[in-house]
DNA sequence: GTGAAAGCGCTAACAT
DNA sequence: ATGTTAGCGCTTTCAC
């Protein structure tokens, strides 16, 4: 229950007016080097802390942004938003959380975050299903700052920071390819995501450029978050029951890879000896799981920071072009990948 | 840039005065049925949402939490954020993130979340050093609420939710011990924090129980958070070099535990035939590695809540006494765990 | 039960 | 370069 020293205290300490105070914490040009240094200083003997809730009412920027999550189970998301916090706090704004999912009559939390705490940008960091992402349009368009992360519009230029997936389906089935792999499995994230369509996408177009045929039989969906490691466990079982002449699987994250293998193991088979297996997003079990996993890495944290940065640019100048920043994913080799045919004993030995 | 509807409008539609709107949207019992329809109208009618910004003001609660957490790449606290959020909104708080480390000689950023965005509680998500947590003590002992989440503290009752992780690395043991096994090896996680030496301590208390002599060689310290998993295998490389005889291992996470299992194979050694493991957190990787793990679950989403309604009942009520909630554990048995000696061909075969 | 007045701590627009 | 005057949109007295 410290009393909070108020600015007009400091104005009184120091001889001036409020106004001047003012000028000084927001960094005004207008005020002359010997007033700031007074000033100042009566800042620092006081110790005086600008309400952030007053500033907010009165100068209708609240220096708040709303953060939307799918949930935290999902390593891509936790580091976009870890590295997000971190370039917020640079630049003086703080995040709220407004992930939670709400009874479905409920209004949206970002649009409470919006109406009622007056938050100065949304940062998307979900992919929501069609009317999500309509809504956001319209969010948009109605001129609240807005930035999507993991996901972006392919009709339309829209702020948005997003992985090259297609890209990254591409080199993860091409390093497979280029091995002599022909029998290539796919067990895909949720169709409905779109990073799950562009790493199919660049599945088929590695396949293509090999000039081997397209199996949809070899594709199946599994998906993310924290059900992963169980549909690539029963992805995998399926595609073996599928397929007896699979010599490799592209699993479209770690998680499911680490699923998929136990599910090989369990049909007697060795990864990479009998099948080889490529995951995605290099998390940090990616490199010591048995055996260590081949993936795709990309820098989540900077996805995050780029995004705030966006956001910012978007909140000072509302009116300014949309952006669209696409970031790459490099190959990290380990050991769950070989060339087909180095079983020690053929199949089912 | 729609304008937003103020308290002002909807008392004109209603014809009312402001104070009667306001009287309406906190709920207060003072005003007639009647007029209370009417403002309630007049506030749908209108889509009127109070600005949470100059209700903060006004009344100097901001209906804003503050959550430290060390990371959001722990499953502990990533699920305990889940729950806590959840809980928040029900009762119109929202979160405000203040985690990321700050630079060495800035502020702690829960503390421009007191002063500077004047949140009405704070959860500590988080175990710090012993610096932070005389600063917490030191928060509520000015009176400001404060839980704590993972942690508390033992020579003292301090708002907290916490897990009984002596009852924890108790049941991990015991489950060992009542197998026959006789050596066993211990992985913790940072010493640091109290939730590992807890667990630690049930494990010695486990083996006294069953008169083994407590070997410290046996115990090595790992780490929690992204880096368990080489943790985890490290520590279980150097506990494999130095006991040949070890039959079971306790890693005190499931990422921990992966990455041992890894080490295990590594070594020529099958889980659990020649040697067992038991995880702790039953996080969903634990069902479907290979093979699913043995581990302790816990209900982190409850903690979160609990947290909140905790958080919440502090707020209205400073000077309540202090309550600690501790909750339990149990063990959920996989396939990592075997009585010692099932090994088809003995050590190194 | 309802309304009028005052003010939360700050910024904005205009003065000087 | 600095001060004055008005609010921002609410809640809080305290009238009636």
């Amino acid at each position: 229950m410290s009393k909070h020293v108020t600015i007009n205290q400091v104005a009184r300490d120091a001889g001036v007016s409020i106004q001047t105070v003012s000028r000084v914490i927001n960094n005004r040009y207008d005020v002359s080097t010997e007033t700031r240094k007074r000033v100042k200083e009566a800042i620092d003997r006081l110790g005086y802390q600008p309400n952030a809730i007053a500033r907010g009412l009165a100068s209708k920027r609240s220096r708040t942004l709303g953060l939307v999550t799918f949930d935290f189970n999902d390593i891509f998301f936790t580091q976009v938003v870890t590295g997000a916090e971190d370039e917020a706090h640079q630049h003086d704004y703080f995040f709220m959380l407004g992930s939670s999912q709400c009874s479905t009559n409920d209004m949206p939390k970002y649009h409470r975050l919006l109406t009622e705490r007056h938050v100065d940008g949304v940062l998307f960091a979900r992919e929501g299903g069609p009317d999500e992402q309509e809504q956001i349009l319209r969010l948009a368009n109605e001129g609240t700052p807005v930035v999507v992360v993991g996901f972006h519009f392919k009709n339309q230029v829209f702020n948005a920071v997003d992985i090259d997936n297609i890209d990254g389906g591409w080199q993860a089935t091409k390093h497979l390819v280029a091995l002599g792999h022909k029998r290539i499995g796919c067990i895909t994230g949720p169709l409905t995501t779109q990073s799950s369509q562009d790493r199919l996408l660049g599945y088929r177009k590695a396949l293509e450029e090999a000039d081997i045929i397209y199996d949809p039989s070899l594709v199946i969906e599994g998906a993310y978050g924290l059900t992963s490691h169980g549909a690539g466990y029963h992805g995998m079982k399926h595609l073996l029951a599928q397929a007896r002449d699979l010599t490799a699987v592209f699993a479209q994250n770690d998680r499911m890879s680490v699923g998929a293998i136990s599910a090989i193991r369990e049909a007697g088979l060795e990864v990479p000896e009998d099948i080889s297996v490529v995951g995605y997003d290099d998390t940090p079990e990616a490199e010591f799981s048995s055996p260590p996993l081949t993936t795709m890495r990309q820098s989540n944290n900077r996805v995050g920071v780029e995004a705030v940065r966006l956001l910012l640019r978007i909140i000072e100048d509302p009116d300014r072009e949309p952006e669209q920043i696409i970031m790459k994913t490099e190959l990290v080799e380990r050991r769950s990948v070989a060339p087909p045919g180095t079983a020690r004993n053929p199949k089912g030995g």
